[in-house]
DNA sequence: CCCTGTCTGTGCGTTGACGCACATACAGGA
DNA sequence: TCCTGTATGTGCGTCAACGCACAGACAGGG
């Protein structure tokens, strides 16, 4: 098998990167890094969980899809993290979609090994609960910013959230699908964005966004994104 | 010690009522009765956690407060849970406010002591993930809700939500405050109110709610009530 | 009994987002 | 090169919720 981890590779997902030395040997022989295409789902709402995953270079959505086939994002995992907590934190499952936002790298690790290794106790298992700890702000916060919130604020923290766990400034994703993780029109977006390009924040070209001016989209941000990101290296940092 | 827990009153608190014996005889010394009236602050945004909550008849919200003020309901806790769940995913301490939504009781224990029945593991430690995974799943359909539900929709689901932890249909509890649990205007509350009293859902006069008919606010509501409740039921049912 | 503070009801102009319709622009294949 | 599908831009009417202002209505204390 060509895929198997190499410690050097394993470390790019902060998780990973974290545990102790003894505690990465045992994982490495079972993880499995794959490339995952944009728009690969890779669980669906109530669908039992064969796999965690601990992404790289990739991003995942967290959705959740209405009767109608509305959706709204929920919450967003790079390499700060993982998908499929439900694995360790019991039932298996969430009433979620997960699907890949960017496309990129990630390892992925059976669900019962996973159970194993969490199970074991040690900085992993720690480790665990405090990201999911730090998954649960994130969630709070697209809450409370969905509720006061106005889409362009929440456009900027979109693409900051979206920027801090990617590899470069560019982000390959139509106005269309980000309409669908914001639980927006796509007039809505269209309107945002142009504002933010005149505003020289950023520019794109059907699909194709590029990210100028970070510091011009965190003073667009409401609080919400700093409370995330303040949170996230106070738990993990 | 007179307010010192017994196994009758501690499972009125569903996740004391469903740990082992020998767990359950060890925790009992450490509990502590307590009542706790409408508005009373359990802890603070960014403030140590000292102590974690097991309601019986109270129900606490968890509130995030912005700078300017506003405020925004995340989820709500009554004995079908706890408060205070960063004490064992770590951090000790979460950007919310736990305030008390409607007055009851409580049981209370020191984090220290917490954190030591956790660490045994056992079925204790087992209830506390899946709990917390049912909260996660109550936070995220807020969030949903909050983006693609209108007030009257909300509204409902409020009720139920709250219902659901009370021990009667009665629910003292003013329009301003419950607009501010939703994170929207007391007027908007008014005209919902007064729509569901009309329809004879409810009742209310100055701050003193009754629910008179159920199945009129689950008709009422958004599915976003019913996933919550499903996902409960399937994780500590 | 009155007074005061609080709770609820209502009107009105404003606004942000929606839904729909359609125009324009660009990319890639035939 | 043209054609087709997809991405983005724009206009317009509608609507839910907002902010503000103020009018009842009720409760409890002096």
């Amino acid at each position: 098998m060509t895929n198997l981890a190499t410690k050097k590779e394993a470390v790019q997902n902060h998780l990973l990167g974290g545990v102790k030395a003894d505690e990465l040997d045992r994982l490495l022989p079972n993880l499995q890094l794959i490339t995952l295409p944009l728009g690969k789902v890779l669980y669906e709402s109530g669908e039992k969980m064969d796999y965690i995953y601990f992404p790289t270079t990739a991003i995942i959505s967290l959705l959740y899809i209405m009767e109608n086939g509305s959706s709204a994002e929920i919450g967003v995992v790079g390499n700060d993290g993982m998908v499929g907590i439900a694995i360790f934190m019991g039932g298996d499952t969430t009433p979620n979609r997960a699907v890949v936002q960017s496309a990129g790298k990630t390892f992925k690790m059976k669900a019962e090994l996973m159970k194993d290794e969490f199970t074991r106790g040690g900085r992993f298992h720690y480790l665990c609960l405090r990201y999911t700890q730090a998954l649960i702000t994130q969630i709070s916060q697209t809450a409370v910013c969905n509720r006061l919130h106005s889409v362009d604020q929440q456009l900027c923290r979109w693409l900051l959230l979206s920027h801090d766990r990617l590899p470069t400034d560019r982000l390959i994703m139509t106005q269309d699908l980000i309409s669908n993780m914001l639980g927006v029109r796509r007039e809505g977006i269209t309107h945002a964005a142009k504002r933010l390009q005149q505003a020289g924040y950023i520019s794109y070209v059907r699909g194709d966004m590029t990210i100028l001016n970070r510091k011009g989209l965190e003073g667009g941000a409401c609080e919400c994104y700093q409370v995330v990101r303040t949170e996230y290296d106070r738990l993990l940092g």
